[in-house]
DNA sequence: TTGTAGGCGTTATCAT
DNA sequence: ATGATAACGCCTACAA
């Protein structure tokens, strides 16, 4: 088996605690002993064992990650990766471990949640998702156990999550296609129950307020997915309608593609911005102006508050915002 | 704190042994008391605690992934999130625990296997990309622990890895264009180092020897990356070469788009097939002909060789090949 | 069939 | 400054 440290405290001649004392730097050791300590450590390469002294300390400086898996492809887009690498990012500089596990249902992440909280694996959790009455968090709250949510929740400040501004960042995208001289923005976005649709659907109605400009409902279409095939639904009805639009401000990239597909096909070409600058809509032709909603420092900052709040470190905020900019491309740099 | 099984013997009037013998459905344990003790442990909602029960096992039921973080995008590509979904399909059905971690370079990821093997927090380990000499792989075998590599591996077959016929993918690809009536095809790969690199282009000059056609080096262009811009140099050198190519088999679905946007720069568009199918493949105008390589089911048997071999399973193969095919879009079918 | 006791490797309390 | 001891929660000979 592995050496363990009472090999090192035998081969330094001293009592395992004394080991345990030199391993956390404990001041009140001799240099002395430290240093035969250290070189007992080394001649045998002791490393202390993670199992053990998790179950020592009851706690295992691991994070459990968990990841919906819709029925659309929303999770082989950039987002979820980008996350997970921003949240590496800084867990990995802390010594944290990362778990992760995927869903395919609200149940099964409340699941899993519970499983990981009964195995005592994980310290805390991360959520990628806000839903409207959302069970994970329910539960997790019911449970009373570390988490933070990717996505501003409803269910109050308490919560530690961080988000884009997305009333901010699509009422900026509706003024954007305000001032380039449209008075008819059409607006896209996914199902209701998330509260990014809402808070974008939000930041629309405002910019449209403070330009005095009439709210059109017609113009309005919730998609029941984030999909392609949604975004041209969508599209299609809104060109088909008694009132057309003159722009879009689409809530997502991919329903922002279904909607050119859709415009295509009608043989028009109405300016459109999107959301979460996607990889495809550099190379689409046209080319589509997105919001990049910066996932990385997303995961980073979620994972950095929930370590520090497991770390009883004071957190000056319980939420955090994360800038968003406007990539112009060519639907809508040539208005 | 949470309840232990001792608090469950209490309830029970048993001894902490029988509970533990009725959790593990030992046998010889009295119909009787089994139901008693599962009424006491309902009663008490116990979970068992994993980090106590991995300690005592000296097994954690968890495996851990080492995720490359390549200079380019490669990591922004569905390939990765793909291949851990496949992952966590067949893990999670084993009820096995999956640990990830993104490194920044070969050493780095050398460090963190070293961790995962030092501190004990892993059974196993599956490695996303086998390289030349490899050094993840030749630390692994050192250490003398259990892993599964995606890709093939040049260190011999008492290795578990997964992959797809890459030879014999490209192979296909090529005898496809060969059929389609072009006698000069180009080839653009990634770097030399990877595996897959050097097995597709084995593919290419096996399927141009049966068919008797004369390799042209000039017509070979191996990149320093899998990125566009890589991709959009070897199609440019291809271009402006003495004797061109007629059409392009690319090893890299973004070597192609590279290649495409070299090829319209130029004002022609010659037939190319790519590889990985991604999204973006589709979308592209023209629409681009990839091979899928099925990263999903790549994940699954991966994980699947090394649980299994943890497990102490006979393994009838220590590698699967996944099958791959070739989807044909616009920029091969109309030829 | 069930209980006892020791061990997994580390930490923390209490002495000394 | 250091050592002995118990504890973390579970498992498994060995005994009974």
């Amino acid at each position: 088996m592995a050496v363990t440290i009472k090999d090192v405290a035998d081969r330094a001649g001293v009592s395992p605690s004394t080991v345990s004392r030199v391993i956390h730097n404990n001041p009140k050791i001799s240099e002395e002993t430290k240093k035969i300590v250290n070189k007992a450590m080394e001649d045998l390469k002791y490393h202390p064992n993670a199992v053990a002294r998790s179950l020592a300390n009851s706690s295992t400086q691991t994070i459990g990650l968990i990841l919906p898996n819709s029925s659309d492809d929303l999770f082989t887009r950039p987002f979820f990766i980008e996350a997970m690498r921003g949240i590496s990012i800084y867990a990995q500089n802390q010594k944290y471990n990362l778990m992760y596990c995927f869903s395919n249902s609200e149940e099964e992440e409340v699941g899993f949640i519970r499983n990981y909280i009964n195995s005592g694996w994980v310290d805390g959790i991360v959520l990628f998702t806000a839903r409207k009455e959302d069970k994970c968090i329910s539960y997790l709250r019911k449970r009373d156990f570390p988490f933070v949510v990717i996505g501003e929740p409803e269910e109050g400040d308490d919560i530690l999550w961080v988000d884009n501004d997305n009333v901010q960042s699509m009422y900026n995208v509706t003024s954007y296609l305000v001032e380039k001289g449209f008075r008819r923005i059409g607006l896209i976005t996914g199902p209701d129950q998330f509260a990014v649709t809402r808070n974008r659907r939000e930041g629309y109605l405002q910019a449209l307020k403070s330009r005095k400009i009439d709210i059109d409902e017609s113009l309005i279409r919730t998609g029941d997915s984030f999909s392609e095939e949604t975004g041209y639904r969508c599209m299609k009805e809104l060109i088909e309608s008694e009132n057309p639009p003159q722009a879009i401000a689409s809530a997502d990239d991919y329903l922002a593609f279904g909607a050119i597909s859709a415009m295509k096909e009608a043989g028009i070409l109405l300016p459109i911005v999107g959301f979460n600058n996607s990889p495809r809509a550099e190379f689409l032709s046209p080319a589509l102006s997105s919001v990049d909603i910066n996932p990385v420092l997303l995961g980073e900052n979620a994972v950095e508050l929930l370590i520090k709040s497991l770390q009883n470190k004071i957190l000056p905020f319980k939420n955090v915002i994360v800038g968003t900019r406007l990539i112009e491309r060519e639907t809508t740099s040539k208005y």
